[in-house]
DNA sequence: TATTGTTATACTCTATAACTATA
DNA sequence: TATAGTTATAGAGTATAACAATA
C-alpha cells in the first residue's frame, strides 16, 4: 500500500469518527451534546479560565465558544463572573450543578463507550487516545496553540491525564 | 486513571479529530470538502453502486447521501445512469473527470497529512487507522451495517486495504 | 490602536418527515 | 403495501465580519 493510499485510508477513518460521535450524542440527555460535555470537562480539568483560553483549548473560534458558553450559562452550569484584572473579560467557572451534570454525562458516555469497545483492552483504549492526541498536536503545530496549565485550582471530577493534555 | 476517566479522555480526543478535519478541508480546492473526497473514494474503491449502498458505507441517512451525490453529479464527477433492474434506482459511477479529481484531492490531502504527521512512522499511521476502523466497527455493531464487496469492477486509483474495509 | 468578547449572518453537515415513482 | 430515492424543513456546529467595551 502506497503512502498516499495509507493517508487516504486514514482520512476515511477520521471521517468515520463522526459516526461514532453522532451515536454518542444521541444517547445524551435533553439539550446535551458531546460538545457540551467537552466544555464542562475542560472547565473541570483546567479550572476557571476566560473565553479566549477555552476557545484555544477547543481549537474553535472565540465566537463559537462564546455562544456555547452562553448556552451553558443559561442552563446554570457555568458561571461568568467579572474579571477584576480586565473588565473586557469574564471568568468562567463550573457551577455545582454543572459539575453534577458533568459526572452524569461522563458516566453516560463511558457506559456507551464501554459497550461499543467491549472487546478492547485498556491498553487499546489508551493507545487510540494517545495517537489521537498526537494527531491533534501535529496539526496544532501548523496553527500554534498552547498547552493546559500545570496547576489547577479545584478538585477535578476525574483524574488528569499526565502524559498528554488536550 | 479510572476507566471512566479514560473514556472521558478518549471522548475529548475524538472531538479533537474535528479540528484536524477542518484544517484538511480548508486546504482543499474550490467546492471540495473531505466529505466529497470520501464519496469519490468509496465509488472508486467500491465501483458502481446505488445511493442506498453508498449511504450505508457512509453511515449517514440516504437523504444526505442523495444531496451529496446530486452535487457531485452537477459537477460532472459522478454519473447517475438508470438501473435496468429497478427503475426506482440509479447506478452511480465515477466519471473520468471525477477520477482525476479524486487523484488530485488525495494527493493534496496526503501532502498535508504528511506534513502534520512528519514525525510519525508508517506503523504509527497504520495503527491509528486500524484502531479507528475498529472503533467504527464496534459502534456499527450497535447499529448494523454491511461490509464492502470483495470484488470490484474498475481499476482503483489506490490499492485497497486488505485487512479492514470502511 | 490593539485586544476581548459578543452578535449577525452564512455555510456545511446532518436528521426527520412528506412525497414520488416503482416494486 | 413496501421500498428507493428526492426534496423540504429544521437543528447543530462552525467561520467571517461588524461591533462594543476596555486596555
Amino acid at each position: 500500500m502506497t503512502e498516499t493510499a495509507q493517508y487516504e485510508e486514514l482520512m476515511r477513518q477520521l471521517g468515520a469518527v463522526g459516526v461514532v460521535r453522532r451515536q454518542l450524542d444521541r444517547s445524551l440527555p435533553d439539550g446535551c451534546s458531546s460538545g457540551t460535555a467537552v466544555v464542562l470537562g475542560l472547565l473541570d480539568r483546567g479550572g476557571e479560565m476566560r473565553i479566549g483560553r477555552l476557545a484555544e483549548l477547543l481549537a474553535v473560534d472565540m465566537s463559537v465558544t462564546s455562544r456555547h458558553v452562553a448556552h451553558l450559562a443559561e442552563l446554570g452550569w457555568v458561571d461568568r463572573s467579572p474579571d477584576p484584572s480586565d473588565r473586557r473579560s469574564r471568568i468562567l467557572r463550573l457551577t455545582p450543578e454543572g459539575r453534577a451534570r458533568l459526572v452524569e454525562l461522563s458516566e453516560s458516555t463511558a457506559q456507551l463507550l464501554a459497550q461499543g469497545l467491549c472487546d478492547w483492552s485498556a491498553d487499546d483504549v489508551r493507545q487510540l487516545t494517545r495517537l489521537l492526541s498526537r494527531l491533534r498536536a501535529g496539526f496544532a503545530d501548523l496553527c500554534p496553540e498552547e498547552e493546559m496549565p500545570a496547576g489547577r485550582p479545584a478538585e477535578p471530577v476525574f483524574a488528569r491525564t499526565p502524559s498528554f493534555t488536550m
